[in-house]
DNA sequence: GGGCATTTTCAGAACTTCCTGAAATATTTG
DNA sequence: CAAATATTTCAGGAAGTTCTGAAAATGCCC
């Protein structure tokens, strides 16, 4: 790696690299439902050393006051981004989650509580709307049959749900050593 | 139940559930990277008992016939909906895969193949920009300890993804039978 | 191959989300 | 408590996305 020798050149590589990482990651974040500056803010502290402050993020970033504060508020609310302090200094500054596996379950959980809990309860409150027990003994065939399809439907959707959480449940609850033998327990159970 | 005990009623109920269904799903399907249209489309297949045909779909959801056959074929291009035939009837009908699990599992492949893949090949891309075995002989400690860490860093983030996507894998190898079974394997692996 | 039914495409309109920058608010310090 | 510094808020504008509707393309039948 004779590319990487001088002092100058290594922090423009790796400059550079960052730089990538983060156009990288506030991709991948716009793809879900964050904002790709939010997904940028957060690429930046995970992949530098120092905890930084919001202006430094607008500086490295090029964004201006208002949404490097946004960004961070909102990373803050994730649970994902930890404030810091510097003696002396007034300033507050920002530095991600060290461990990947704790931002991962954080994350999902998040999403869970956030996104995932309202809708189930959506799903049950349309449940309840076409009767636990079916009483539809003046009605005619057709509008029978449509009425046990879409108690089974809603049913079955629900099952399912209720099975994926509990599957979710289960793999956060893992800690970051066991992530590893998990996967192996996973793998040798399902030996086709 | 006594209110849903004329045809009129059953039909009427059955119809406001089927939309607000479709409402929340179609909320879903936003918050994820999915247009709302194109998951109210989903759910509306999903929620019927017939397959539907494009007019149905455009009367039904009050949109567009741009809209109903550009959303039609993402979902076709997704394989979460297929296409069906009517004897005697030129147009194309459309029914929503009818297993949950197997429509959890196809989505699941087919964002990671979309959206993870590619992330991972940029991710090992820029691994690579700043050298597997280090040379820094000649650089100072400031630059030589940034190096280090950045490398640490993407190592790590590597080797997460790399485990997450054995963990995705042997999931979604899970036929929709032994869905149950693997819950229970996995909880009972974790009894802290 | 002409006529008819159906599907696809796509330019621009409508809508939504995101970002800026400056003003308002909060916090620390002498 | 006034000045200095740091942070948050938010109206308005920029950027991005989704939708429409009509025109083009495709496929089917006689």
């Amino acid at each position: 790696m004779a590319r990487a020798s001088s002092p100058q050149n290594i922090e423009r590589v790796v400059t550079e690299a960052q730089d990538r990482f983060i156009a990288v990651w506030g991709k991948m974040g716009g793809a879900w439902g964050i904002s790709r500056t939010m997904a940028e803010v957060h690429a930046l502290l995970m992949i530098t050393a120092e905890p930084l402050c919001t202006d430094d993020v607008m500086d490295r970033l090029q964004i201006s006051r208002g949404n490097a504060s946004m960004s961070l508020r909102a990373l803050l609310d994730w649970g994902i981004v930890y404030r810091a302090h510097k003696r002396g200094d007034r300033k507050e500054y920002f530095e991600a989650e060290r461990d990947v596996w704790t931002m991962f379950t954080t994350i999902a959980r998040e999403r869970k509580k956030r996104e995932i809990e309202p809708v189930v309860a959506s799903l049950y409150e349309i449940r309840d709307m076409t009767g636990r027990t079916i009483d539809a003994s003046g009605a005619d065939a057709a509008a029978k049959a449509k009425l046990e399809h879409h108690n089974e439907r809603l049913d079955t959707l629900l099952r399912f749900i209720h099975a994926v959480e509990k599957m979710a449940e289960a793999l956060t609850a893992i800690e970051s050593a066991e992530v590893t033998s998990t996967i192996d327990t996973l793998s040798a159970g399902h030996k086709d």
